[in-house]
DNA sequence: ATGAAAGCGCTAACAT
DNA sequence: ATGTTAGCGCTTTCAT
């Protein structure tokens, strides 16, 4: 691997020269430029950005933490990230929590030791982090991780409400909610909340069926459906994330239900997926693309050090109409 | 940031010594390592990795590329591939090709400037790469990249086999095959070779359907379905991959077509969505997990220039019976 | 316009 | 056992 200086020997000029001129920071003439050039054709040489990272003190690479790629939600979400990051010159260094613990601090010590230059998370902040200790720059996905870490979430009062809507209208008495665990309070509460308190305020009654949505796997989904759907056998809609509502479409079948005739299904997030049951699933599809945009633009613009950093920022949701509502 | 020096002069003693007594290389008395210890813990030092990198001239990165993440075979292979370098120490760099060309000449020169340790490709090598431009490890899933590029695939001839022995065994007498557009010869040809020979054989009818499955939209995967179940509409089986096979799932639900009674479908992957279909898919599952525990075991023996490296290893594959068949 | 020299923060060889 | 020194390969003053 040929060096600068071999760049600089072969062209007979300096190493600083040929830094600039191949920068293109400072006056270099026509006629050494090309020397340059010429030399660089021949011995192939590329810049070792190891040693410009060092002197920048920068990696150009950014940690995407999410729970579990398996989730659809969060493979998009990657997906869309990795190519916004892409526009702005960066790399995505992924991380699954899932099956492993504490990743999460491991990557803020990587921050610290300048291998990532920021960080865009879609997982709850460990229980004992210290905020003091993050020294760069950090945006949320759709979690509170406390003062001065943004937050991009999709409009989830509204989805709520949509959702709720949808029961309300479609004459529903008996709902099942599948909902996750939280254990602090997180943007996404307020969807549950919402739906609450409008399926209460219509006398419709609600039976909360709590999962560990961390935990995906196609088994543990269905294991849990067909134990909920046996036990209280009389609701008339189910409410979940898109990957159980598939999973109710699956045990409704099975189990001879009628959908939407006996039973309605409406799920939440809109992934491909809920395209792919039959009949469709009614879901709120959540704008994955513009929550990864929102994430990149805002991590550069605190890598910029811009100051006009909004700390929330959240996207439009719509309902999509399947056939299961 | 408090560096080497400021950790040193705190403890009162020389950076060579700090280093080893970090590094546990060399010797460092008891004392002296607690003083420094004592002085990493005052100053909350952490280690810049950006000038061991330039030392060590190895970054600890592997770039991981793959067409698109949105499908599902694609994340769930980062996902495992990703905590199985985590075990050795290395981080994944995620590259979607899709919607970006050139993405793969790219992160080969990103190989090097020494920012990649090496690479993990499910794509296919572009048209002008030169292969002694590659400089670094390089380990193949599913393609052929040229000779010193070993290839991890599964077993497609059994793959192959095993979704002909059903259609034959089913007596089906008209199958239409999606498959997959590829421009050069791939270990994965040989599934549908294999396919074809045996229908062939059995004097079963074959119309074939090229599909550009690197496009990986549902509605692109819907309307293909459809337009080809309508023309075609004779054909008592069909084999896709999942995502297609469920489509044509839907389809045929939405046309009163009875599956499997007037038409049996087979899949191919064993993905997750094969079983939130009903009736679930009858599918050939390959052990992703598997395969991208061999890409990464290969790359490491690259890294530590073991001179034993399988040029091919092939995976099983098993047969996983759902309702479509 | 260009070359020389001083770091970026660390590791390791070399003295002591 | 420990301090000093010379790089790792580059960028950027600072002279000239």
């Amino acid at each position: 691997m040929p060096g600068i200086r071999d760049v600089a020997a072969y062209a007979g000029v300096g190493i600083g020269t040929v830094s600039r001129a191949l920068n293109k920071t400072g006056y270099v003439s026509k006629e050494t430029r090309e020397k340059i050039e010429e030399a660089v054709r021949v011995l192939g040489y590329q810049p070792n950005e190891l040693a410009r990272n060092l002197y920048r003190n920068k990696s150009g690479m950014i940690g995407v933490v999410v729970p579990d790629l398996e989730n659809p939600f969060f493979a998009k979400f990657l997906k869309c990230t990795e190519i916004e990051l892409y526009k702005y010159g960066y790399k995505a260094v992924v991380c699954n929590t899932v099956e492993i613990s504490d990743r999460v601090k491991e990557l803020i010590g990587l921050m610290n030791q300048n291998v990532l230059d920021g960080l865009i998370v879609g997982v709850d902040p460990p229980d004992d982090v210290e905020l003091n200790q993050i020294r760069k720059p950090v945006v949320s996905l759709d979690r509170n991780w406390g003062d001065g870490i943004p937050v991009v979430t999709s409009d989830n009062e509204k989805g709520g409400r949509l959702v709720a809507e949808q029961i309300v209208e479609s004459g529903c008495k008996s709902v099942l909610m599948f909902e996750g665990r939280t254990y602090i309070r997180q943007p996404f509460d307020n969807r549950g909340r919402e739906v609450r308190r409008i399926l209460e305020e219509n006398n419709i009654s609600i039976i909360r069926a709590e999962i560990e949505w961390n935990l995906l796997s196609y088994e543990y989904y269905m294991e849990t459906v067909e134990k909920y759907l046996s036990i209280f056998d009389k609701v008339d809609a189910v409410y979940a994330g898109d990957l159980i509502a598939a999973a109710c479409l699956v045990v409704a079948e099975r189990k001879k239900i009628k959908v939407p005739e006996e039973l309605k299904i409406i799920g939440y997030d809109g992934l491909d997926i809920a395209k792919l049951t039959s009949p469709m699933l009614t879901t709120v599809r959540q704008d994955i693309q513009l929550m990864s945009r929102y994430c990149v633009e805002t991590l550069m613009k605190l890598l910029d050090g811009n100051e006009s950093i909004p700390s929330l920022q959240i996207c439009d949701v719509m309902l999509w109409k399947g056939g299961t509502m």
